[in-house]
DNA sequence: CGTTCATTTGAACATGCTCAATTCCTGTGG
DNA sequence: CCACAGGAATTGAGCATGTTCAAATGAACG
């Protein structure tokens, strides 16, 4: 894999624009212990970043590319439990056990900064913005999870897979990319495996998703013809399906008023 | 809301043992800007303690009870991302947007600690063990929802429950208490919103258990009287008894093995 | 007691999976 | 340059898991 890895020095912008660029920090408080701007290293295509069980040393800010995480089954089944772009925290898993429990890989050529745990702590405890910003991206990952928990639980194929794209195409403006031109870096594989479902459905979905004029589909490569269209797979609940769904919400409903 | 919480004035011994007691911390430092011990409020079934989309000024350590949090698709469905018990890190979710993405309900007679923002932020400035347990704890939240991720999507209904049930056995015997005899705080239909399957397939599910002598069930309280057998349904993919379709039974415990 | 909510149980149905066959794409070697 | 291999993706058909609908029972509570 090392060889696969190249080092480069130039300062490190792109975590400067996440606002979590630790060597920034470091050098207004004056602490910097290692005066050299932050080195990050490029890796290839299916190169492994962290293996789970490996030792939780540093935590990752991805500068560039696409990245996996996956965790196993005890059953020896791999699940994808997220994807990363540019401007994500990868690594934060370790904290628990001080060892990883996921698994991270690339899915194309990336780059990726890296802070060791005592750098971490030191910018922890003498930064206040720094000590947020960690928070910060811990609680965007666990709300971002509880968001996937609910499409999951409550929604169909059809209406996991168009909120997938969906966010996909928020994360790319958000990041200055197109909205609804952009390249998968992922193969159906994953997607079927993050999204829970068959492959055969995946592919089903994005051939409907053609036919019905919502997308142009070529290999990875995705245009958003209709957003709204899409939008509305989202809401477009099947025609039954509210016994289940109105009990829970009157069990919810008296706490807004209790005489 | 108020009137039904009450304020005790007794020391934090229970945020002691999970070791992110503020209180005790900023003894060990000498800061203590308020010099009264912590004081904790004590709520009933269904009050909230925190409502999606108040604003984020504080988290909690659940001292006693159990929780449970909850978020609102745009559907207007309600989905519950976690159960929580004593010792538990509530409302970490706010850091994201300084709002809370999630609402809270007790699910029975509780007591929390609170802590403020601003508290928090001394602790972790002046101290390295608080700087690291509320990492710990939010390491540990996440990796807690990607294991639940993986058996969302990787197990059918049976596998599903037997893990919920041997997840919650796990934690009250963390807790002290019986890891084989305790009552469920939540109702069926939590049981069932939390695992995304119906209800009718959880209430079948304890029937089945106790059909074949895993479990007692009494309302909410549940025995677990063969842990062994439970734990097989985690693992064993092929289906050993078929729920749904009419089934050939034998009256007798012994279920037949397909290994 | 009567009302209401939680739970159980049965039967029919449907969403999405499995299996199987085919096509498409990419890289490789002759 | 083409043939070929192997993985990725597509498409079809049957079927199983778990949902939906419906009804009955049980428990809690005023």
């Amino acid at each position: 894999m090392s060889r696969y890895t190249t080092q480069q020095s130039t300062h490190c912008q792109h975590c400067a624009t996440t606002g979590i660029c630790l060597n920034q920090t470091k050098n207004q408080s004056g602490l910097a212990p290692s005066p050299a701007p932050r080195a990050h290293k490029v890796y290839h295509k299916s190169d492994c970043l962290v293996r789970a069980g490996a030792t939780f040393d540093a935590i990752y800010i991805l500068r560039s590319g696409s990245a996996k995480s996956t965790i196993l089954a005890s059953s020896g089944e791999e699940q994808i439990t997220s994807f990363y772009y540019p401007g994500d925290l990868i690594g934060l898993d370790g904290f628990e056990n001080s060892r990883h429990v996921n698994s991270v890989h690339f899915l194309e050529t990336s780059s990726v900064c890296r802070i060791n745990l005592q750098e971490l702590d030191n910018a922890m405890a003498s930064s206040p913005s720094i000590r947020f910003k960690i928070l910060q991206g811990m609680s965007h990952i666990l709300n971002d999870e509880d968001r996937f928990l609910l499409s999951i639980n409550n929604m169909n194929s059809t209406q996991r897979f168009a909120d997938f794209l969906l966010d996909l195409s928020a994360k790319f403006e958000k990041r200055g990319l197109s909205s609804d031109l952009f390249d998968l870096s992922m193969t159906r594989i994953d997607i079927a495996n993050y999204l829970g479902m068959a492959i055969e459905t995946v592919s089903r979905l994005l051939t409907q998703f053609q036919r019905e004029c919502v997308l142009e589909v070529d290999r990875r490569r995705i245009r958003i013809i209709d957003s709204q269209k899409l939008k509305l797979y989202l809401t477009n609940q099947e025609p039954t399906a509210h016994l289940f769904t109105n009990k829970v919400t009157n069990n919810q409903g008296e706490q807004t008023q209790v005489v």
